[in-house]
DNA sequence: ATATGTACCGTTCGAGGTAATGGTACATCT
DNA sequence: AGATGTACCATTACCTCGAACGGTACATAT
């Protein structure tokens, strides 16, 4: 399989990353169980900061499309194939979607919406990026 | 009644003022039907833009705090008093909160939730300040 | 003519957030 | 020793947004 980053493309690059190792699997290019290249190896290859690649690889994790495994390095999650079809975001756009345009039919303003959304997201615990 | 406006409060100067008329209409400062100064009139006398106090009078109008009646003039609503104490940006915090709560337990990260906010707010018509 | 509320154009400033980068360090296993 | 994923510190640049301001204009009624 090959990976094409963008550095031009105002799609962030671990974003780029992402995508693209979740159409790999899809399309049978990376199977469940596959070792994928270590953190600092795919940095280098793409030329990316390790950070940047440490992110990407992060979210697929939680998404379940890969499985770390520490120092024994990165595979390709069993039921990657089927979770990488499954759209976290999409979820989360339509019911927050939802929610605003309840507060807008209360009456609520765009801006004051806004500035609730800062509070409310402040006022929880914090989470890492 | 008095107002006082100050400009270094981290508070916005147009919800400054909104907070003050309420809190005059819930002590009994400010009656139903009392006409209220004009917008460029109290924008004057407080030293504010008058786009600034429009913006407070379009608020409090929204909330039925006050009714305004074009060239006749802005008088206190009927209603006021009771509608003062309703607080909406309270009701808006918390259905946004539940929201993020929710989005949190499903394994969003906050910058991701972040995004899918800025993104409902542009996928849906735009509303004024 | 004057005052009213309202609406549009614009600008400036600051705060806050994301993304990306760098460096360093750790415990773990091979 | 070397590689692994992970964690913390930090900075930089960019962007978006809110807030406030100025100017101008409009239709309406007094």
């Amino acid at each position: 399989m090959e990976i094409l980053i963008d550095i031009d493309d105002p799609i962030p690059l671990f974003t780029q990353l992402i995508s693209q190792i979740k159409e790999a699997v899809i399309k049978g290019e990376l199977k469940p169980g596959t070792q994928l290249p270590s953190i600092r190896q795919l940095a280098n290859d793409l030329e990316l900061n390790s950070k940047t690649v440490a992110k990407a690889y992060r979210h697929l994790e939680r998404d379940s499309v890969i499985q770390t495994r520490g120092y024994r390095g990165t595979f390709v999650h069993p039921d990657a194939v089927a979770n990488s079809a499954v759209d976290l975001n999409a979820l989360v756009l339509s019911k927050i979607g939802e929610v605003i345009e309840a507060c807008r039919d209360a009456g609520a303003t765009d801006s004051e919406i806004r500035i609730a959304f800062g509070d409310a997201m402040n006022q929880r615990p914090l989470r890492r990026n």
